[in-house]
DNA sequence: AATGAATGAGACTTCATTCAT
DNA sequence: CATGAATGAAGTCTCATTCAT
């Protein structure tokens, strides 16, 4: 069994190591350190800003070696990209899984949220970077289009819940999408930061939704 | 007056100068249209994506003569980002003026944000721009570091009216605090989508944290 | 007026030099040198072999330096062609208009191409490394048929005349054809060896056209 | 008896290996097999457009597993050229020996280039090759020299012949050396094209050293 | 005999920056 | 003030070759 090493930070082991094949080598583990220290440089620094050597030193090899896996740092990144696709939407449908109300089901997709980016850090904070990636890379927003446009179908799909429950008022739909899309983009935005800031915005959404956050002030005064 | 250029969409071309050299070439108005361009450039591509010579040639310039404005890219960077700080902070003081409450002035803000959106599209996702691409490149985040101190602030010194106010019990302001942080954040990521949905997401907020956008479902299953 | 430098051989100047531009540099001077060494280098080594390194240090600047001039290296390449079939196509158009026979236009032709040779040897071996170029490298092939396919014409029009004089009977047109042809690419194969063997092949092929190279043996044995 | 598979294109794949790991396979196979493949690749694009792992996947192998065979990329090479020869060369003396005239030879040696063309398609268009490579590779013309040289040795020596036999007059004999090269080389070139015009070449060569490919015009004009 | 992981040199290309004019 | 020629560092990718297994 592999162990998952996701959440170790992005090792920068360059060790010296003389022509042929390394003794007692699994390709799988190379593979596996690839993907993890690309998913962890790519959510840090975006895809721009990552070279190919960087993520070839921090997985303990040369930068042409990269090339017996992935056929370009583009396929590179979407392979990262799908394998996060698979992890975060098993683990959303789970959670939308867990309630009937629109209530709950935003509750409990905020706390999956919320342990994604305690069990797989750079997994989490990657997601961001792929926004931000599409939009300043053409060939990112290429690749990677018709996943994100899956993505936005998601939040319509717990709104309309919502809806069904008498929890929101049609009219309001709208407003509950835009709001249910800003929140999640803003935490993913920021995950990378400490988990507790996190924990807190989580919750106080959560309260503010029970309408126990904020309570109208003792003396209105504008 | 000189026309606000900030509106126009980055312009990828100098304009077809007719009547060969424009008597007027003022110093002043190629300043003008270099940071107008930069601003808009890097807030759609970012710090990394955009070169020289892009920023130039929109500008109507070669890259070599940017050097006659700025000392590099680093510095036309973050002179178009202190010219934000100072549009922003303007409109934003102002927001917070208007009201006594956490509501008020949070409400306020928020519709302070949507209208430099509306005003200054590419000022708004300027800044979102500046989050990232402090976090991607080192000598960004060195440059900027202070202003982002400053802006951090800010969100505790409204929640603390809050908190004066009642309106916000004091073991709830970390919650408030990120809450705000998230919400401003998502909110600036998705401002350079249509001003349509950015309306809907404030609009949301404000229903929210009023109470009325969400209630109980008819009947609760889960 | 700018000197043919056409006859030089590829220098190989690799002048140290400091950074901004250098002093008293004439950007036509440069191109010219560029174009060339590139045509020489082509034409002695082709495509695959001449290194964007091997083009700019000859021409005495850095390879970055080259894409001030050209898109690409293969844009050189396309470039260097494109400057021969002029030169070439003038001389043989020439050539041509000075008789009305087959014989006399072949002739002519040959001897055309003799004196291409000698005064621009690169440009008519360069010739020659196209045709290989095209077939090694698909890349060349794509930008480049179009004027191969040119060129074959031009020897059918050439035997043309020759049927319509009645000097070729027109059931040999194919094999009359198919002579000159070989007899063309043999010629820009050997052009870079010595300019006599070159000067007594096109004398053989003159002389064998009228029936005064080789004659019956003197008793026939086999 | 192994199948000659020098006619074959040139296999770009592995044999889809049915039923596991083949019980024959031979050395000598896998041997014959790479040969073959590197005559038709090199003949078709040369040596510095070939890769080994062209070579190694078209002969169901990996690249690494070639140098079980060979020392090197250019060992290789120089071993398909040394098999080349051999083959060519039999032939080539045999066709010499069918006749005692200048012409009889020279026809012969035209017919048995065509029918190796027939024969080895490959083969025949890697002479070709070898020549250019020659030129454009230092370090295949230092391991090549000195075959080229015997061959050049030939073409005097058919020519003497014809010297003998009185069919060539001695001042002219660098002439028809010349013409022979030419010829040769032209025919040599133009093999990789169709079978038809090939022919048609030869015939051409053999019909005008009769004399009976081109008369004087009608009315000479010029 | 063969695989396939890995190296290291070197290719093409981009780009921030410098500087003579 | 502006151009545009040029550098040099760096980035993506290719490939001949080596070698543990």
């Amino acid at each position: 069994m592999r162990k998952p090493t996701a959440d170790a930070p992005c090792d920068d082991t360059a060790t010296g190591r003389r022509r042929g094949r390394p003794p007692a080598t699994d390709s799988a583990d190379t593979r596996q350190k690839i993907f993890d220290v690309a998913r962890c440089l790519f959510a840090e620094r975006g895809y721009g800003a990552v070279t190919n050597k960087d993520v070839a030193s921090a997985a303990g090899i040369t930068s042409g070696a990269l090339y017996h896996y992935v056929e370009s740092k583009l396929d590179l990144y979407v392979q990262v990209d799908v394998d996060m696709q698979r992890t975060i939407y098993r683990r959303f449908q789970e959670a939308l899984a867990s309630s009937d109300t629109f209530i709950g089901k935003f509750s409990a997709l905020l706390e999956a949220a919320h342990q994604l980016g305690v069990d797989h850090p750079f997994a989490a904070s990657f997601v961001g970077a792929v926004r931000t990636d599409m939009r300043r890379h053409p060939e990112v927003a290429e690749r990677l289009s018709k996943y994100s446009e899956e993505r936005e179908q998601f939040f319509v799909d717990v709104v309309d819940v919502g809806v069904a429950t008498g929890e929101i008022a049609p009219a309001d739909k709208p407003l509950v999408v835009a709001f249910v899309r800003t929140v999640l983009i803003g935490l993913t935005e920021t995950i990378s930061e400490t988990p507790q800031q996190h924990r807190h915005a989580i919750d106080g959404v959560t309260k503010l939704l029970r309408g126990t956050l904020v309570t109208a002030p003792r003396h209105e005064t504008a």
